[in-house]
DNA sequence: AACCACTCCAACCGCAACTTC
DNA sequence: AGAAGTTGCGGTTGGAGTGGT
């Protein structure tokens, strides 16, 4: 279209971002929701764009991002997924709802493709590097007609990660980004009034979240991830009567999706089967960590 | 201590899809 | 219908951190 990036405009700053910068976006999140990027940096007065501001939110601000080290699960999920899919970061990100696509893709690139290159060194052919393109979402095309098998089978994908066991609560070895912004708003209204409100109902580690106080606020009233008591949480859980309400807004699921959570779940597939069996996610750890070379992987298809 | 090579990841860029008018 | 604007995605990169010499 010839249109000039947003980022090219004079005053537009880049880089690292501050910590007075993340509070300011967390603090108009907080307030207005995710969403109409356009409006963030007019009103929050950063000098950013707002794409900007978007990748900031959903990398590294936003609720729930689980930091640190991949389990041999997550390994042995990345892997097959990727496997199938291709490099669609973003659908593989869906079923680790607490990664990102950025983490699952950097992970890749600097971990997963070395020890499936030295993998495959090994034991020539694996399985676990079955021929991608025979599944039908392996063209990374994308399209929005119900009718097409390809999207049919993305939202049952969506759906099989709304169900996905792996939300459950990390261990606290990870520091939560949202913690150190919680700890930074604190220390921020020590200093400034007026301040934005605090982030009191997250909780350090995963976002044990406390009884909403203001239920009007998706921020605020999410439950999520305590691994702990009723609501043993499923957001992602699709047998539930009620949708999680930060669920469109923070986890990115659309009308689609909806359409499918009120069909009901879809079958579950092998690959579902497979996906949630830690056995087979370490049968995939085994193989990279080049124990022995020997296939042991089952083949799915 | 200084230098270099390497790793890792946050952030940027360009493009395509999507939405609005 | 199509131009203009917005959002989302994947590839790439810059630089901070780390380890070796």
């Amino acid at each position: 279209m010839g249109r000039p990036p947003c980022c090219d405009k004079e005053g537009i700053k880049k880089g690292p971002w501050t910590p007075e910068e993340d509070i300011i976006l967390v603090s108009y999140i907080q307030e207005h929701g995710p969403g109409n990027w356009r409006s963030v940096p007019i009103n929050t007065g950063l000098m950013r764009c707002s794409k900007s501001c978007r990748l900031r939110w959903t990398n590294y601000l936003r609720p729930g991002i689980k930091r640190g080290n991949f389990t041999p699960h997550e390994e042995g999920i990345i892997v097959h997924l990727q496997s199938l899919l291709g490099n669609r970061w973003a659908a593989i990100a869906s079923y680790l709802p607490q990664r990102t696509d950025n983490d699952i893709k950097n992970y890749w690139n600097t971990h997963l493709k070395k020890k499936l290159a030295n993998a495959n060194s090994n034991s020539n052919r694996h399985p676990i590097f079955a021929d991608a393109a025979t599944f039908p979402s392996a063209t990374g095309s994308h399209t929005t007609s119900s009718s097409n098998p390809e999207v049919t089978y993305t939202h049952q994908m969506q759906a099989i990660a709304r169900r996905s066991p792996f939300a459950d609560c990390p261990s606290s070895s990870y520091a939560s980004s949202m913690d150190n912004i919680s700890k930074l708003l604190n220390d921020f209204m020590k200093t400034t009034s007026p301040s934005p409100p605090p982030l009191e109902h997250y909780d350090a580690g995963c976002y044990d979240v406390k009884p909403a106080v203001d239920v009007s606020n998706p921020l605020l009233s999410f439950d999520r991830m305590s691994g702990t008591g009723a609501v043993e949480l499923d957001c992602f859980d699709v047998h539930q009567q009620q949708q999680p309400a930060f669920m469109d807004q923070y986890g990115g699921y659309g009308d689609d999706s909806k359409q499918l959570m009120n069909q009901g779940p879809p079958p579950l597939s092998s690959i579902e089967k497979w996906l949630f069996d830690e056995a087979a996610a370490e049968q995939v750890a085994d193989l990279m960590d080049l124990s022995d070379g020997c296939c042991s992987v089952p083949m799915m298809f």
